[in-house]
DNA sequence: GGATAACGGATCGCGCTACTATCCATTATG
DNA sequence: CATAATGGATAGTAGCGCGATCCGTTATCC
């Protein structure tokens, strides 16, 4: 499959499918006989569906998406895999927030979430980013005095922790590791927007049953 | 309060601030007796807070800050709020790919969402944003021939709803509307990273118990 | 009351990211 | 053999979230 094909196949346009493979997500194609051409297989077509919906349907940067692409193809391990998916964070180059700092280094939300991870029994590796990220999202809560600790999470981790059941369950049927990688990619991140949406759409129902006064305000551009 | 205080209490720098209010996120202080000194209070402190939340820890663009702020302000209905508050997404550029659609304009996954939504006898304004994204990621789903459909999801849709209903419940204890508008927007804005971050740490468990090899594997970078 | 520093307001520019456009020599294609 | 596509490289673009600088004015401190 010549460059052109690959592009019609995946929508994506050749200048992009070019940066792609500049910048190393999508590897070279093989090259034939002279310099000038090169052939794409349906490895090819695949990873690159893989790489817009990382980039395009969940917010992963481009490196981010490399990390993971890398994982996929070299690393054996699914849960080293798993990993490195859900230690990528979405591009972003914000400036923490001067926040201080307990002695272990760790905010104060930080061991919060830690307690949190202790309490439910979760082995998880200390260094995980979701462990910041939700040490984050404590401190935050606690900045603005909602009212709502670690504690208060313990019921939401209870049922993340059903949802992650429901992930593992969606991983079967793949025929060789690298599929079943890929497969366990996209269940992980391809779900989380959907997750979000989820909850969305459900607050809307609880929302219009609870507080609405005017029971149109249905248009929203 | 003056702008140099106002920048140390919230940790947010002097240009970054003069930039909210330029872009109407932050209300003009009041001014006082000269054109060169304005006045601003605890509630310019708690506006600024909110909107480094919005923006650091979900990833709104500065003008959907605006709008849901503008909401909160100008709007007295909870249940609008919310609705301007979910419909909001994440700041991007990215051209939609080719996509071929049904009559209703709608593509096949937004059909399947809305089929999603009937059974789980929501009730929700059929143009959220949140049935678009559901839409796209079972578009995605369908492209990567994951076998996942909406049908698939169906046990998720129920895990959110009680999740949804977990979040009604952190609603309460807001003195005055605007007070409760603000809460209302953290609890929905601010948990959504947090229940990521808690579903990936549920799934790193879950994924040790299962996949891995080598049971060390906890270094990431 | 005079120097100095901070203020509000405006304009310009920067750094980053994810691309896009253009050019080139080479080579498949009709 | 002419045309168009290809791989490869280099530059340019757009938008966003700020930062830097300048300006004239005004509080502040001695």
């Amino acid at each position: 499959m010549k460059i052109s094909e690959l592009s019609r196949r995946s929508g994506v346009s050749i200048p992009t499918i070019k940066y792609y493979l500049r910048d190393g997500l999508l590897p070279q194609g093989q090259l034939t006989t002279a310099a000038n051409q090169a052939d794409y297989g349906e490895e090819h077509l695949r990873r690159l569906r893989l790489i817009r919906t990382l980039v395009g349907v969940r917010r992963l940067s481009v490196s981010a998406v490399r990390e993971i692409l890398g994982a996929i193809t070299e690393e054996g391990d699914l849960h080293q895999i798993f990993g490195i998916v859900i230690d990528a964070r979405p591009a972003t180059k914000l400036r923490k927030q001067d926040r201080e700092e307990t002695a272990g280094g760790d905010t104060e939300g930080v061991a919060d979430a830690r307690r949190l991870i202790t309490e439910m029994g979760w082995e998880v590796s200390p260094g995980t980013a979701a462990i910041q990220t939700l040490g984050e999202v404590l401190d935050a809560l606690s900045d603005v005095d909602a009212g709502i600790g670690w504690q208060s999470l313990l019921p939401y981790a209870r049922l993340t922790d059903r949802i992650s059941e429901l992930d593992v369950k969606q991983m079967n049927g793949a025929s060789d590791l690298l599929e079943l990688a890929e497969r366990a990619v996209l269940v992980s991140v391809l779900l989380e927007p959907a997750l979000l949406a989820l909850r969305r759409l459900a607050q809307e129902d609880k929302s219009a049953r609870l507080f609405s006064g005017s029971p149109g305000g249905g248009e929203t551009a």
